[in-house]
RNA sequence: GCGCCUCUAGCUCAACGGUAGAGCAACGGACUCUUAAUCCGCAGGUUGGGGGUUCGAAUCCCCCGGGGCGCACCA
């Protein structure tokens, strides 16, 4: 760290009148050596700068790209001081848009302030920061001195925008419901818990918002979407992360069928936003997202891919010994056909599809809050559609029948007595709510985060969040 | 939570039982069209922390901490 003397006066605003991209956008084109005679003023961060004698030259980068400053002995102010400036310095600069006799389109400084000064290094100039804990630890240095950082970071924030207009071009109204809850619901995990202390209750940071969603439709909302974090207190790993970002939509009127449209037709359609096409890349393999996705229901999958001809009216022993022959480690004892069936298409089936597909078609006993199948009883409408082996998403035509969810719940009960900590708790609230009525409606929940990695081609979890869950580091980092 | 790997200058990396180094950044200087500019000079470290083995430890062993990967759990 430089004993630079710390600048006597920043100023406390800078009148930028162009974005580096918009320079670049708008005189990119003109002749080596040729003068616009516009002056503009951008403002950024300094990047490589190669102060040369009497003339020197700098990067100046800010969100939308980057413009090289070019600065004279004579006609910059404080030249010498220009010269100075160091990798990471925020500095406003204003001057002639011109470009050099090599071709690079420039601003020709004749004014500059510096904005912040840089104390900390940006790491290596040309090979970045690369260390994970520093990139995760201290996101603000990876956003600046990685490039891929950056586009994943803009990817995201254009993502989450598209989204939401997408939605809203359907008619779907967003609306914010409690993260904290007194009993955590519409998910089948692990809570985190909190206190609250004037009410002196334990409450639970929500694992998902679909009970306050449904009640919502309950009242009147026809089509609402929330954009928002949940919590999950399991495991750490490339595809999960204890706090995440989940969409949740609720049609009424619709079943699941109509929610596969919608899904093939908002990824596809966020992908060609995004991407300009409907093909991503991953792990080197090509998959097109351009709709329609196939269909296929869980048994038809299992016995696809795995020769296993089984369904959810098997024998349990059935199921148990197919589990056995693929080296799963023996399930309870009181999993039931629903269950033993999961397991064997999570470890048979799952991580092989390709996609995308929509698998369908549910065992009831796995999902609590779908209505049942129209005709499989043992079954309900539920489907999630599945990119490169991996869950994006969780849909499924909702359970209406206050009597019926009252008995789902009571079945979670027992499930959780029997040490299933992840089962559901009765809700007396979200059943009041079911007595005024719901109507037909499909409810939808997506993963933002993976969709982000999906588009973004990167196969981290942690990639696509900026600030993600680690354990409180010591302060050598600082 | 369990297993394996990893932690050396601000960053990226060498040195793998025998005097801790390089490139970049930083700092001082030269240079009037550069593109990872170039050139000269200078400085920079309890080798993550602690303990042990050894004549001698960044290097071998043990404990602790951070991180990564895999497994398990989930979206």
């Amino acid at each position: 760290m430089a004993d630079r003397p710390v600048p006597p006066q920043v100023p406390y605003r800078f009148e930028r009148t162009h974005a580096a991209a918009e320079v670049v956008a708008r005189w990119g084109g003109i002749e080596a050596g040729t003068e616009t005679g516009e002056t503009v003023a951008v403002a950024g961060r300094v990047g490589l700068s190669r102060p040369q004698g009497r003339v020197g030259f700098a990067e100046l980068r800010d969100w939308t790209g980057s413009v090289q400053l070019f600065a004279l002995d004579g006609t910059t102010a404080d030249f010498a001081g220009f010269s100075k400036l160091r990798l990471g310095d925020w500095i406003g600069a204003r001057g002639e848009v011109m470009k050099t006799r090599r071709g690079e389109l420039s601003v020709r400084v004749s004014e500059w302030v510096l904005l912040a000064e840089a104390r900390r290094g940006f790491g290596d100039k040309w090979r970045g920061v690369t260390n994970p804990e520093i990139r995760y630890r201290h996101r603000e240095v990876d956003l600046w001195a990685n490039p891929q950082a950056r586009r994943v970071a803009q990817l995201r924030v254009l993502l989450l925008r598209r989204l939401r207009e997408r939605l809203w071009e359907r008619g779907f109204d967003e609306v914010e419901t409690p993260m904290l809850h007194a009993i955590p619901g519409g998910a089948l995990a692990r809570p985190f818990v909190t206190h609250h202390n004037a009410l002196d209750i334990d409450l639970y940071l929500r694992i998902a918002p679909e009970l306050y969603l449904k009640r919502l439709v309950v009242g009147g909302l026809e089509r609402v979407f929330e954009v928002g974090r949940v919590f999950r207190n399991e495991g750490i790993s490339h595809q999960h992360n204890p706090e995440f970002t989940l969409l949740e939509l609720y049609q009424a009127y619709a079943d699941y069928r109509d929610l596969m449209v919608l899904v093939e037709e908002l990824v596809s359609g966020l992908a060609l936003d995004l991407l300009g096409t409907t093909e991503i890349v991953v792990d080197g393999g090509r998959i097109d997202l351009a709709p329609p996705w196939r269909r296929a229901t869980m048994t038809e999958l299992i016995t696809e891919s795995a020769g296993i001809k089984v369904d959810v009216h098997s024998p349990l022993e059935d199921l148990r010994r197919h589990l056995r022959a693929v080296g799963a480690p023996e399930p309870p004892a009181e999993w039931g056909a629903g269950k033993l069936l999961l397991e064997l298409y999570e470890k048979t089936t799952e991580r092989e599809l390709s996609g995308p597909v929509f698998v369908t078609d549910w065992p009831v006993e796995v999902s609590p809050l779908a209505r049942r199948h129209r005709d499989d009883p043992d079954l309900v409408e539920r489907f999630e559609p599945v990119i490169a082996g991996r869950e994006i998403g969780n849909a499924f035509s909702e359970l209406v029948d206050p009597d019926e969810q009252r008995a789902r719940f009571v079945d979670q009960a027992r499930q959780r007595a029997a040490g299933d900590e992840e089962a559901m708790i009765l809700d007396e609230d979200y059943l009041w709510a079911l007595e005024q009525g719901l109507p037909p409606t499909a409810g939808l929940g997506l993963g933002v985060d993976r969709l982000v990695m999906l588009l973004a081609g990167v196969d981290n979890i942690r990639e696509v969040i900026a600030f993600p869950t680690l354990r409180p580091g010591r302060d050598e980092l600082t």
